[in-house]
DNA sequence: CCCTATTTTACCGTTTTCGATAAAAGACCT
DNA sequence: AGGTCTTTTATCGAAAACGGTAAAATAGGG
């Protein structure tokens, strides 16, 4: 752990988390009573410390009213996503 | 926890990765090495059983290579994904 | 400056993930 | 029947999440 790309990749969930809830205009109290998450722990986790888990990222999802794989990606709002695949093409996989 | 909400959640994490998987031709041993993540647990994670965190999720998505967003919701391949949002209109929050 | 609200950090105790390993249970084939 | 591959289940120990609480920072407003 401590992976340079896994940092990266909870940080990037992390600031979604506080864009979304700064839009609200939520404090992490009041995410926190709505999500059941404590506030040091949407800390920890806005600033991509934490290593939180699926469900509790479906809590937050839940409570900000937002798809909780927008979460965990950077997904532009009205994106098209074409393209997920159709005949599958992948490399080597050895 | 055991939120029966939560168990569904969990649930559809796991049949979208075994899906994914056995549409790569892998066994859990073979996705074991190409995630990091030992086949027991993943074998916990594909029936429902284990939270897993995010980071594992993201390995997952990766080793399948997948969008991690697209394990964690149903979401059509190509669906086109309009308004997730305008001008929030979200109701009480209270 | 003081006061208040918000956020961050630290500590503690409980619970849970996770890898490793092993064993049990299935599935499929000759 | 055996054999092999796959999956599930169990147990163990380490690491980490998480809530709670409390204490520091960090803002903003008067």
């Amino acid at each position: 752990m401590a992976d340079d790309q896994e940092n990266r990749r909870l940080s990037g969930v992390g600031s979604r988390i506080r864009k979304v809830r700064e839009d609200r205009g939520l404090s992490l109290h009041e995410l926190a009573r709505l999500s059941g998450i404590s506030a040091p722990a949407l800390s920890l986790i806005e600033t991509g410390k934490r290593d939180l888990r699926v469900t509790s990222l479906c809590r937050i999802a839940d409570a900000l009213r937002i798809a909780a794989g927008d979460l965990v990606e950077d997904r532009p709002a009205g994106a098209a996503r074409v393209s997920k695949r159709k005949g599958y093409d992948l490399g080597d996989y050895t």
